[in-house]
DNA sequence: TTTTAATGAGACAGAGTTGTATCATAGTGT
DNA sequence: ACACTATGATACAACTCTGTCTCATTAAAA
């Protein structure tokens, strides 16, 4: 198995954005029914990945790395509290698919290290954030930070249904999930 | 098979209680990890339930009617708009985890008719709540109903979500769900 | 107490799923 | 052009889950 080889990758590539999608809207579909969406054989699934838990694993494993990667530049912007985590829904919705995918299979979290490590790190920023903002005035000090974490998940949920059910475009539920969450931390 | 039978009754009452919260942690258990679960013979499962998905069809049935029953007195209230929303929040969110129940299976709502049709009713209701809520001013018209009602069900998630979690009690959820919602309405 | 019937335990067939192995084919890198 | 190799199709065994059935037990109803 060459990584370099096209075959390999445009396979792979197929994969992964089918099965994300897939069990998404269905965490119970089988490696044949993954296949077919992928359009690839079910004997390329399985060469691609050992089982179907592997696979399960390594998607979650590249959903947590994409968000860190479009938070990275986040950090360097200097931005704090409430401004960061503004910003911070604004680059997150649209790869709202990939956190919804984490979501749904937060399970996998309690039972693969190296899966709860990560999500407690991305987890643990976001709180930072919060306690930043606490400080600067931007957020009530009588809301549990908790809860803040929790709302902006459930909102982020909420905003990334209405758009997968083409109820509204990308950016509307942007704004209104920036205006409903600032206005809730008061 | 008797339904006043005390026997029957006993059995009948553990399948449905521990198999909502049974299959809240874990959509995929199986009809021996449920039978376990109650403290019931598979055998007896399957004589109270033809089927699994004649389960889970009739425990939703019944967490729509559970809701259906707790929301009837606040029809006869004569409360309005975001009072009635309010007034609803505190009603329902001791029954979250029959609400999450619905909300984790929702697609079944799609496949079975007479779900759906219960389902859409008791969203239609939040929404004419919405709407009065719009007209008494008490809720900004700029913010389209599919949202709040969206948020609505995300909040009330993340609420149920830290009870479940022993991270805070039911009446600070209920407190912090009522305060963070209805200052996003402004 | 006696009768009735719901239950638990277990065996069972059938269906579906997983993961492995093989082989011819077709696209890729050289 | 040629050798390589990822792929698709298919067959296969092992396993799990479902749903059915039987029979002894035990608790409820009479």
């Amino acid at each position: 198995m060459n990584k370099a080889d096209a075959r390999y990758q445009k396979s792979r590539m197929a994969i992964v954005e089918s099965s994300i999608q897939l069990l998404l809207s269905n965490p119970d579909a089988g490696m044949s029914e993954i296949a077919i969406a992928a359009g690839v054989g079910r004997a390329t699934l399985y060469r691609h990945f050992e089982t179907r838990d592997e696979l399960i694993k390594e998607l979650t494993m590249l959903c947590l790395e994409e968000t860190d990667e479009v938070l990275k530049p986040l950090k360097e912007t200097g931005l704090r509290g409430l401004d960061a985590i503004v910003e911070s829904i604004r680059v997150i919705v649209p790869l709202a698919d990939r956190f919804r995918f984490l979501m749904s299979l937060a399970s996998i979290g309690a039972s693969d290290k190296e899966i709860g490590r990560v999500y407690r790190r991305q987890l643990n920023e976001l709180t930072r954030y919060v306690e930043e903002g606490k400080k600067l005035g931007d957020i009530s000090k009588t809301l549990p930070s908790e809860w803040i974490v929790a709302m902006y998940d459930a909102l982020l949920n909420a905003a990334w249904g209405l758009i997968q059910y083409d109820k509204m475009e990308s950016e509307q539920a942007t704004e209104l999930f920036i205006r409903s969450f600032t206005a809730s931390l008061q």
